[in-house]
DNA sequence: AGGGTGACGATCA
DNA sequence: ATGATCGCCACCC
């Protein structure tokens, strides 16, 4: 799980950002928001300034939630209120990983190897 | 086992 | 918009 949800957030392109749910759930593991908060705590090398809450909202107290504004405002995200304009920034991940590999697969596919 | 906690989220007053 | 409530889930006593 939690290779996973890494693995996720740092799918989250620049200028880009996306939810604790969001991520949960494109990691396969639908309902753990709580999770993938938990587990930013440790991780590093991680993209974790582009996490929010539902709705663009920073969930961070204190310091860490105006650095985290600081860095999204950095890479050219866009805030309306507290909130970070979601229409504008949210990134949309591509079902799961599996699915994903699946038609991507199916997109290139045009190698003449069925043969034999 | 039992209870408390949180970078969550959806709903309702 | 704001605060309360409840469901959720992995951790940590």
């Amino acid at each position: 799980m939690r290779e996973r949800i890494l693995a996720a957030i740092r799918r989250i392109p620049r200028g880009k950002v996306s939810t604790y749910g969001a991520v949960a759930r494109a990691a396969g593991h639908p309902g753990a928001a709580r999770q993938v908060a938990r587990l930013m705590r440790g991780a590093v090398d991680l993209p974790w300034q582009r996490v929010l809450g539902a709705g663009g909202e920073i969930k961070l107290t204190g310091d860490s939630a105006f650095e985290q504004r600081f860095r999204l405002q950095s890479e050219g995200v866009a805030f309306r209120g507290r909130r970070v304009d979601m229409k504008r920034h949210e990134f949309k991940f591509r079902a799961l990983p599996r699915a994903k590999a699946d038609k991507r697969n199916q997109r290139n596919r045009k190698e003449p190897q069925a043969r034999s």
